[in-house]
DNA sequence: GACCTGAGTACAAAAAGTAAACCTAGCGGT
DNA sequence: ACCGCTAGGTTTACTTTTTGTACTCAGGTC
């Protein structure tokens, strides 16, 4: 990843959409909730069991997430109980797949567990094995070295933070 | 994204490669240095007045990436000062990318600036917009509702955490 | 009416993050 | 030889989050 034009220091951080994702997803356990949820797993007390974090913080998790409109809660019965509710992930939150299939696929490469990784993906019908790839629109692989940084519309500097580029 | 095996509820959770993954990179502040050097930032003093984050967490920050082998220090000098250490990335640095342009996008999505983005990724020569995608070996584009997750070789069970499948 | 279960809330202690002051080389000027 | 400047950090005091555990609450079973 390289730049030609000098974003580098009188760039205005305020409008990164990096930041802005993290500020809903970047705390601590929200994306090993989501992982669960897509795993399979929907209910509160099943996902404590699983993540064994504070009771506390799944809760505001979860509701940050359901607030933000990754996930949304649906009720269901079982026999003989009263109804409660779950968790299921939304067309948003699917959104979020691609990002955190590249956390995944990193640790596969350079935090592996001795036996392989614990999980693998594939997919369906197809049952190939996935990887998650950067393509420009004409379909080429880009490389992290091929990557070109350049302003875009939101572009501000910090000396005037008013005028886009 | 759905599941066929049943991974739901005894699954050991310890060996997963999203939360080893966000061990080194999960912390605040963390992706965000990552980014500001991707950008060209590279001097401790640039780094912070860009982030604007305690300069006691960035240095910590800087020395766990280093530490990981995700950043490298170079020395260099300017004329008439003596020689100082700057940080670039390395090639397991940049096995994040495609991870951090995969917020970028939802961000780009989901959060975006009234004004858009403040920075476009193309491709360098070829000057065409970059997505992050996921794909299959055999090439076809995978949406997450066509992934499907399955044991793999490190998986265990909680019952029985010895045992890999 | 006592008890169980799922889905949370409440709270004290520990850890992490924040802000600002301080330290430490080397340089260049005098 | 000393002074002050600068880049690159440490230290310290303070605030916010996270943690672990205990408690609540509502509906259903026995």
């Amino acid at each position: 990843m390289t730049t030609t034009t000098d974003l580098r220091l009188d760039r205005d951080t305020t409008n990164c959409s990096i930041a802005r994702t993290l500020e809903v997803v970047g705390e601590k356990w929200t994306l090993l909730v989501l992982r669960e949820i897509w795993y399979g797993v929907s209910r509160f007390s099943d996902l404590h069991k699983m993540l064994g974090c504070p009771r506390n913080l799944l809760a505001e998790r979860l509701r940050k997430l359901v607030e933000h409109g990754i996930l949304a809660t649906e009720t269901y019965q079982e026999d003989g109980s009263r109804s409660r509710s779950r968790y299921v992930v939304t067309a948003k939150g699917n959104d979020l797949v691609p990002a955190v299939l590249g956390l995944l696929q990193w640790g596969d490469k350079y935090r592996a567990d001795p036996a392989g990784p614990a999980v693998v993906n594939r997919h369906r019908g197809c049952g190939a094995a996935l990887s998650v790839q950067v393509r420009c629109e004409r379909d080429h692989h880009v490389p992290a070295a091929e990557v070109e940084i350049g302003p875009g519309p939101g572009f501000r500097t910090k000396a005037d933070p008013e005028k886009v580029a």
